[in-house]
RNA sequence: GCGGGGGUGCCCGAGCUUGGUCAAAGGGGUCGGGCUUAGGACCCGAUGGCGUAGGCCUGCGUGGGUUCAAAUCCCACCCCCCGCACCA
């Protein structure tokens, strides 16, 4: 970057500073309630407080700030609240990873904190204050509200607070005490992600890579093979329980080792990892272990299915006892594994007499085919093999194979076999029927099992586990769900941009229970069942609410053990009797009422607006907990969205080190040039490209705008002027003006700042153009209203620019501008100079010789006239008769009728151009404007009416037509 | 798989909801000119092809269709991105 723009930066951001002290020490975004006064309560999630917030997060907060600095300049009351959000795993989770001395983590806290602490020393003793969760959470939460500060956000910071705190805990004990009256709370069994080392359910924040490789939980079907000398069930487990009728034999693996247990009556084997598993998949019951051994002890021997197949017991070394039960059937025709396996030991001698196998036996193996794939004509598995080459059963390719193998078949495998329940139907038919039929009649169990081996962050293994008495929230309950269909189909809840409203339905479909606490994390404990703590996204979902009496509950420093239920309740639903309230939490009748008072004009919330990954979760929460919970009148009105931020066209992330923080745009960039830059490089819809060269094109621009407005304010105008340009210019400009009010106020932010800042200053230029170096003063003339207009966007600098031109309030607190009156006629008339200059310029390079004149020819009065009945809808008849008469014409009606089937084949717009102007007004700019048009064109120009044009014999003269004169080169 | 979004000129990116004003806004890049000691910045012009008069032709993922007329509507296909839950 050239030093010039860095001194630029460096006097944006001084003044940025300077205003952003001025706004606070008056208080002007500190919002109390007027009565009588409309108001605007728009919020925005509070940020979580684990570590510094990136341009992603800036990008909500910023069109959050636009939207309530602009409803302010609109004269509405507006409430922009901020809060901090701590509950939850993460923070822990992090906390512990510092104590524990874990490098990676202390190593990138270290980086955070080095974002705000300059001093090195200072930055040690930081990071081990954060071996206490609070400290980390308290201290980001603290910088937080800084880069915000800085970024010039119009935030109301009495009301903050962090969901740690317990004033805001009772809070949410009082919203968990009112779900479980109206029926939402419900308990049940649920499998989760778990934790061998920490013994606690984990998700995706807790598991190594679980970000770029996501863990999924697999329902595998453990089905039972009954050996026939000893009767203990072998688990086989498989995701394909329809391939059952092909099994021919069992693998197990010869090295594993294995366990024989006793469970609900019966013994079973499964590996020694598997029976952990099983021991959490199973909590309730009793898993009593008879004896461990290895594979090798079941290799020979035969087990009996539940299709009453016999099979015999073979040694595999792909199978992976730290996978499912360790045990698994083999059917050779669908399942590439088996396959091979079952080919290689066919081939392996040696094995099999170290097993003691005979091999007759084992080669009088065969597949059986039992699913028809279009095209496939033998064993799928062995095509899919030999096409691919692949002979060893640990070769890595045989996971690809397999899983397209398996695809084809779920999509277009057809069942083939005898059992008249199953042949004909499809494999994803044929799966789901297999599966409750052995659970049905006992022959198999569940199996919960990772689609891949996981750890925790502190290289604990995680598993699958099943959770009991988990509570949940019951979303799905019909007076609920449907209240929230019928405002989104109302547009009482409105949704910009309107194409997310359908996701917001979606969801509604899909929603059902979601778990709503967890055995550890920070957070509010379940007020009937201390050992939960609510989960961090299911304690955020009113908090609106509480923002509007945050500021009185510590001015009036109420104690916690004050805020009973029914102090919510009667704040919050008017429920309940002031004075009993007031002698049963011994607050003060007047502090109660006054809360009352402050809800009741703030909310509802009109406008909620964060990013669209919260729309399946979040948001939706945020609108049933207020159906369920508040009177129709207070809930949402508004809820709007915006995508994400890229880099360069590359998502950021920590892993890639790409990530920019808000505290470098506050240091190294300029909030305003920021702001700017979100607000016009993407619509709202669109993911947002942080792209370096655009930034600086964008600061560009700032520095012209800045220029620009210096000149004008320093301009010695003593009349603004009211010659053409002049009038043009202030109608162009009123008419930006008109436009964007229209943009802003439908939350088309890009297209918005598109046009009352980018095209705003292309209209200065081209009013340059023309006018020369006195457009200064008539730039200066617009410069109040242009400033009002940015403001919302660009804070800082427009309140400094109000501020040269001698205002002494605060232009964030003045007034929206009113629009001017527009001369639609002269906008028409000059923009169609352009036109014509350019018509000119094709012609003339068209010619041969070079041209020194042209003859510009303004057509008559009578052929607007024309255009103006065709518009009405006059018949050609009607128009020759009409214009004969009134203009004299006998004798010309073949001119007539060209002009009118001209004017037939124009579109309306163009038409309405026309007959918004005058022949006479059109002769008069063009003559006006004929220097520009001679300057820009290095001819002269000549301006004559078509009758003159015609007694004078010029050519081409009577093709001259309303805005569009004849041309005649010489 | 289910749900959602998208494929536009050398590049990014509008427009497509309400078909014609769209060879297609706005940037960027490139070329030429102005300004300047020079660089940066700024300003003007050009940037699909053809054309001795303001016009014509080809064009907006691919292939069909509707229409007087399609980047815009309908159908099929190909490709890309995002979410899928207890995690903030």
């Amino acid at each position: 970057m050239s030093t010039s723009k860095q001194e630029f930066l460096e006097w944006l951001r001084s003044i940025e500073r300077k205003w952003q002290t001025k706004w606070r020490e008056s208080r002007i975004f500190e919002a109390n309630p007027v009565q009588g006064l409309k108001k605007f309560y728009i919020t925005v999630p509070y940020p979580y407080a684990n570590g510094p917030l990136h341009i992603g997060h800036g990008r909500t907060y910023t069109i959050g700030d636009i939207v309530a600095r602009y409803k302010r300049l609109r004269g509405f009351n507006v409430l922009y609240p901020m809060a901090f959000h701590i509950t939850g795993t993460p923070i822990i989770a992090f906390s512990e990873m510092i104590s524990r001395g874990d490098e990676k983590t202390r190593s990138l806290y270290r980086e955070y904190i080095r974002l705000y602490i300059e001093d090195d020393s200072i930055v040690d003793e930081v990071l081990e204050s954060f071996k206490n969760p609070l400290t980390l959470a308290v201290f980001f939460a603290e910088r937080i509200q800084r880069d915000f500060e800085e970024l010039g956000y119009s935030i109301d910071w009495r009301r903050k607070f962090h969901t740690g705190e317990s004033i805001y805990q009772r809070f949410v004990t009082w919203q968990y005490y009112r779900l479980m009256e109206k029926g939402l709370i419900a308990r049940g069994d649920h499998i989760v992600t778990y934790c061998l080392l920490h013994q606690q359910p984990e998700g995706e924040d807790d598991i190594q890579d679980a970000d770029v490789n996501p863990v999924e939980i697999l329902e595998y079907t453990a089905v039972k093979f009954k050996l026939e000398d000893t009767g203990e069930y072998l688990l086989a487990s498989t995701l394909r329980p329809e391939t059952l009728f092909g099994a021919v034999n069992l693998w197990v693996n010869p090295g594993a080792e294995y366990v024989v247990f006793e469970w609900r009556g019966e013994k079973y084997v499964v590996s020694s990892e598997a029976f952990v598993k099983l021991t959490y998949q199973y909590p309730e019951e009793e898993l009593k272990v008879i004896k461990s051994t290895t594979g090798r002890e079941f290799i020979g021997k035969y087990a009996v299915s539940a299709l009453n197949q016999r099979l015999i017991v073979l040694p595999a070394r792909f199978v992976d006892p730290d996978n499912a039960t360790g045990i698994v059937y083999s059917e050779p025709s669908d399942a590439p594994y088996d396959y091979v396996a079952l080919v290689e030991l066919k081939r392996n001698s040696a094995a099999l007499a170290e097993y003691g196998l005979e091999e007759s036996i084992v080669s009088r193996i065969e597949p059986v085919k039992i699913i028809d794939v279009p095209g496939i004509v033998g064993h799928h598995a062995e095509e899919a093999v030999k096409r691919a080459g692949i002979e060893r059963q640990d070769d890595p390719r045989l996971e690809d194979v397999t899983s397209e193998v398996y695809r084809e078949q779920y999509y277009r495998g057809v069942m083939r076999v005898e059992d008249p329940e199953f042949n004909g139907l499809s494999v994803r038919e044929a799966r789901e029927k297999m599966r409750s039929k052995l659970y049905a009649q006992g022959s198999a169990i569940p199996f919960y099992e990772l689609n891949r081996k996981a750890w925790c962050r502190a290289k604990g293994k995680i598993i699958v586990a099943k959770i009991k008495g988990q509570w949940f929230i019951n979303y799905n309950l019909d007076w609920l769900k449907k209240s929230a269909r019928e405002v989104l189909l109302r547009n009482e809840l409105q949704i910009f941009p309107s194409k997310y409203a359908k996701q917001f339905i979606d969801v509604l479909d899909w929603l059902e229970k979601r778990p709503c606490a967890r055995k550890r994390g920070i957070g509010t404990r379940l007020p009937w069942d201390q050992g939960w703590i609510i989960e961090s996204l299911s304690d955020s979902t009113i908090y609106m609410a509480f923002y509007t009496i945050a500021h009185i509950i510590r001015e009036r420093g109420i104690r916690e053990d004050q805020l009973i239920p029914d102090v919510f309740d009667y704040v919050f639903l008017g429920k309940g009797d002031v004075m009993e309230v007031s002698s049963k939490s011994g607050i003060p009748v007047e502090v109660l009422e006054d809360m009352r008072r402050e809800f009741t004009y703030w909310y509802p919330v009109d406008q909620r607006h964060t990013g669209t990954p919260h729309i399946s979760n979040h948001l939706t929460f945020y609108i049933l907990h207020h159906i369920a919970l508040f009177p129709r009148e207070q809930w949402p009105r508004v809820i709007s969205l915006n995508e994400t931020v890229i880099r360069e066209g590359a998502k950021m992330a920590k892993s890639k080190g790409n990530v920019i923080p808000l505290r470098h745009i506050v240091t190294k960039y300029s909030a305003d040039l920021f702001r700017l830059y979100i607000a016009w490089a993407a619509e709202l819809d669109s993911v947002l490209d942080w792209r370096e060269v655009e930034v600086s094109r964008v600061l560009d621009s700032i520095i012209r705008f800045t220029n620009i407005a210096k000149e004008a304010v320093s301009a010695k105008c003593s009349n603004v002027g009211d010659d053409l340009f002049t009038k043009w210019f202030k109608s162009k400009f009123a008419e930006i003006s008109l436009k964007g009010s229209q943009m802003i106020e439908n939350m088309e932010i890009r297209k918005y700042i598109q046009h009352v800042f980018f095209d705003a200053l292309t209209l200065v230029d081209k009013y340059r153009d023309f006018k020369g170096q006195e457009y200064v003063c008539g730039v200066r003339d617009v410069l109040r209203d242009w400033i009002t207009l940015l403001n919302p966007v660009i804070p800082h600098l427009t309140e400094e620019i109000n501020s040269w031109l001698g205002y002494k309030e605060f232009l964030s607190t003045s007034k929206w501008p009113e629009i001017r009156v527009i001369d639609e006629e002269l906008v028409v008339l000059v923009d169609s100079i352009e036109k014509i200059v350019s018509d000119i310029k094709e012609i003339s390079s068209l010619l041969k010789k070079p041209a020194s004149r042209v003859h510009v020819i303004v057509a008559p009065e009578w052929k607007r006239e024309i255009a103006r009945l065709v518009l009405a809808g006059w018949d050609l008849k009607a128009v020759i008769e009409t214009m004969r008469a009134k203009y004299g014409l006998k004798g010309r009606e073949m001119e007539i009728v060209d002009a009118f089937n001209t004017y037939k084949k124009m579109n309306r717009e163009e038409l309405e151009k026309i007959a918004k102007t005058a022949s006479r007004r059109e002769y008069e700019v063009l003559v006006a404007t004929r220097e520009y048009m001679e300057g820009k064109l290095g001819l002269s120009i000549l301006v004559l009416w078509e009758e003159e044009a015609r007694h004078k014999n010029i050519p081409r003269a009577e093709r001259a037509l309303p805005l569009k004169p004849a041309l005649y080169i010489d």
